[in-house]
DNA sequence: ACAATGTATTCAACTTTTGGAATAAGGATG
DNA sequence: CATCCTTATTCCAAAAGTTGAATACATTGT
């Protein structure tokens, strides 16, 4: 196995395209039906071009898909393969996380997971109808 | 969940610490029992220090961790874990590259999967022993 | 102590990534 | 079509990542 492996090339960038806070989060958010970039930039509170450059990162790695609905655009992502590897790396974090607080202090409050999304007043199609 | 999520911050700091097609691949050698740098460096067909400053990443991620054994150094995955994220990735990479090749052509020789390790010659302690 | 072997670090040049600002582009609505 | 709303793109400067070369460091053997 080369270090040009095609398969290990292509593992890699796949990791760099996730290796964002921002675009994990964004991940994160389109687990099960995909969200609005609306919905994005509200959730995870930033600027929308910033949102829409990270989603350009994710669509040219091929982990995301853009569809367009009216004006307004649905993510989603391409493989739920690729939430199997975002899960890997939150469960892994969690691990590492606890370990270092379990060094810090005695005994912590169980692990909240950090697997659920943002639900908050956002105007997209989804948010808005209540 | 903010984007600056202790939690999300850390995953991505795993995913970008792999993020190399040779860091992806030294992880990938390091599966079982670790390796010596001395057979990474046969093993990957990279200059010694190349090896030795990724290897400096991953320790930095959290991701090996060294044991010195006399004049060498094993390296070792500090959490089999870790192992969980390269195989998701692998995985993902695999599947991806069999749906292009079903596209460019007709049905292929069955994946031959991307895990196993390189076995050549090296003068590792391991490899060493014949 | 010196040489030899294996590993780590530093340095400098280079490439890539990141994010704000401004603006373009696509589509709905009056 | 003028305008608004949503999303995409471009430009650019700062920051981060990558690599070879040279060199330092550690350990063993003579």
């Amino acid at each position: 196995m080369p270090v040009n492996d095609p398969l290990t090339t292509d593992a890699a960038r796949i990791a760099r395209a996730i290796s964002h806070p921002v675009r994990l989060q964004i991940l994160n958010e389109l687990r099960d039906d995909g969200a609005y970039v609306m919905h994005l930039t509200s959730a995870l509170e930033r600027p929308q071009a910033n949102i829409s450059q990270h989603l350009m990162v994710l669509r040219e790695a091929g982990l995301v898909q853009a569809n367009r609905e009216g004006m307004t655009v649905l993510y989603r992502v391409s493989d739920p393969q690729v939430l199997t590897v975002v899960d890997a790396l939150l469960a892994l974090a969690e691990k590492r996380m606890l370990q270092r607080e379990r060094v810090a202090e005695g005994a912590l409050e169980p692990g909240r997971g950090g697997r659920r999304r943002h639900r908050g007043k956002c105007r997209c199609p989804r948010c808005r109808q209540q």
